[in-house]
DNA sequence: GCGACAG
DNA sequence: ATCTTGTCGC
């Protein structure tokens, strides 16, 4: 199943409008979600610690054939299923989900975190490893055209693009991240990776059922 | 036409 | 994202 670019795009551009600014309430669960691949199968994990302590709140998994391949800027077409579904099974629902990938800092203002985001009408922040959209100034990201602030560089081991997914401001954004920096990683999505890495052992093995049956958490 | 291009 | 182990350096 390849992917309808142009339906797509318009699917992006009209729900760009449902993005919404607004200040993150104050945040007692964090998630952090991660899609991996074995072939042609989707590992998704979901993560959800305490603010407090990081301490472990609840974690989720799914197991889905992946059918749309990757096509940059529409990363949430071919990862939005894997992640829902396995944030679905979370019993412990978070105040703020953290996603690998970009939010607004998009060419259409709406990455895979936004996607998210106004799906579930609910607080999402994108966290990148690297730009998509948008010129560089500082540790700032603008866009090009109209000189708004998309993203801000924060350094986590690394260079990490922040942006907003929805219901979330940068600055508060930026905050929650910076807090979660633990050992040059962004604690909750270092862990919904490392989830994820150990699914791919599991499954290899055998040793992990296919999504609808049950508990498809190593 | 050429270069850029989340995971 | 994924293909892939050990190795050099602090």
């Amino acid at each position: 199943m390849p992917l309808n670019i142009e339906a797509a795009r318009r699917v992006q551009e009209r729900l760009a409008g449902r993005v919404v600014f607004l200040p993150l309430p104050p945040v007692e669960i964090v998630a952090g979600l991660d899609v991996a691949y074995v072939g042609d199968t989707a590992l998704g994990a979901a993560v959800a610690v305490r603010m407090a302590d990081l301490s472990l709140a609840d974690r989720a998994c799914s197991v889905t054939k992946s059918v749309v391949p990757y096509v940059p800027t529409f990363l949430a077409f071919r990862e939005l299923t894997p992640m829902l579904r396995a944030y679905m099974k979370l019993r412990a629902k978070p105040d703020v989900i953290l996603v690998d990938g970009h939010g607004v800092a998009h060419p259409r203002r709406f990455g895979i975190a936004s996607h998210l985001g106004v799906v579930l009408g609910k607080p999402t922040i994108g966290v990148a490893k690297s730009r998509l959209y948008g010129v560089e100034k500082g540790d700032v990201v603008v866009d090009p055209e109209t000189g708004e602030v998309l993203a801000k560089v924060v350094n986590c081991g690394g260079k990490r693009y922040v942006s907003v997914g929805s219901h979330a401001t940068l600055s508060d954004a930026v905050r929650l991240v910076e807090d979660l920096c633990r050992g040059g990683d962004i604690y909750p999505l270092k862990a919904a990776h490392d989830l994820t890495q150990v699914m791919k052992k599991a499954w290899r093995r055998g040793a992990l059922s296919h999504d609808e049956h049950g508990d498809s958490c190593p």
